[in-house]
DNA sequence: CCGATCCTTTTACATTTGTTAAATAATCAT
DNA sequence: ATGATTATTTAACAAATGTAAAAGGATCGG
């Protein structure tokens, strides 16, 4: 189904990295559709394979993989921000992660089909989702940098400095994983700092 | 300088990623520059604002910045990788971080100023950047997961596995730190494995 | 409210990695 | 070639993190 009248803020957010006309924002509402999804519930499972573009409109999700049976938070998705299996709709191949609400959320999905034949008569919606890659590229070279030279103490104290409400919304375990750590270690950490 | 006749093994490369027209093709040479340096010499210096696109196409360069005095190597580009610092490129801010020429290194590059009036007028350039985005992407997703839930042995297994030549190339420094790991603690588990 | 389940912390110990310093080994400039 | 510099390894100890098990807490459905 596609969207609603009410327009999203999305697209509000879309229009502030890279400004289109009132026919492709048409256009790509056109295609999109919404999806809501209760506490817990999976928007996508492991195995499938990626067709899709998902933001986040409201509420909160993650993805997340299992390592030896244990589920490890790969990111944390908050409003507006894009959240795609990136290693399958990228590649083709099935993902081996999954998209999760973590409270009730609403998301945007975008079809990857539909988009690419928008792409053809709207450069500009092309543009906007370069730019949207290039920012997401960005993220992720920060946090591989915050990884790699941070202590798990520093990238935790960072962490819920920018996001603050993270610790009431969101399960350690899931917190901890996204570190890179395990959850007892990120116990005495949070014992350590108090 | 623009680009001389002999047509760098890079713009194929480029057309496997998205077949682009010779029009299209040769308008982006006419704003490629090629660069020739020395083994160590800098490509970019930490301090400037990066306005240029790189592709290696010959050669082996890195990316670098101090942490503590200290040189940490965040990547390493082989030959038709890009190679951008993408945390100034993409945000206006001057970079924290260095290319360096790891060895007698070619380099292609593409200032962005003149590439973004490409993408004006021929779509097709827009389209290739955008998809080298999303493998840019897709790479640095997948090092992440590697540095979240791989041991430092796991890493530097996987990493010369990945890159055998990479051991005859590049000093074990340089290795250990884009591992995320300390010279000493790269040469214990090199021992181990010995 | 109650028991069951899930989440978080704590403890004790093992393993990995960091730090500092020294010893070799390799490389480079003269 | 020679000495100086740089790179790599080794050693000893400290700190951080992992593992396993147990104990509290919190939450949820009935």
């Amino acid at each position: 189904m596609s969207l609603p009248n009410a327009t999203p803020s999305l697209f509000t957010y879309f229009n502030s990295i890279q400004k289109i006309s009132s026919n492709a924002e048409e256009a790509l509402k056109a295609i999109s559709f919404l999806i809501e999804t209760p506490k817990n519930k999976h928007v996508q499972e492991i195995g499938q394979t990626c067709r899709t573009y998902y933001f986040v409109t409201a509420g909160l999700a993650r993805i997340y993989y299992l390592k030896d049976g244990i589920e490890v938070t790969e990111y944390f998705a908050f409003e507006n921000d894009m959240i795609i299996r990136a290693e399958s709709l990228f590649t083709g191949n099935p993902s081996k992660k999954a998209i999760q609400a973590i409270e009730k959320t609403k998301l945007i999905g975008i079809p990857a089909s539909k988009l690419e034949i928008l792409f053809n008569s709207f450069p500009e919606i092309e543009r906007l989702f370069r730019k949207i890659m290039e920012a997401s590229y960005v993220s992720y070279v920060n946090r591989m940098e915050s990884l790699q030279f941070h202590s798990a103490e520093e990238r935790y104290i960072q962490l819920i400095s920018d996001f603050p409400e993270l610790l009431e919304k969101i399960p350690l375990k899931h917190i901890s994983s996204y570190l890179g750590i395990t959850q007892v270690s990120l116990s005495r950490i949070r014992a350590n700092i108090r």
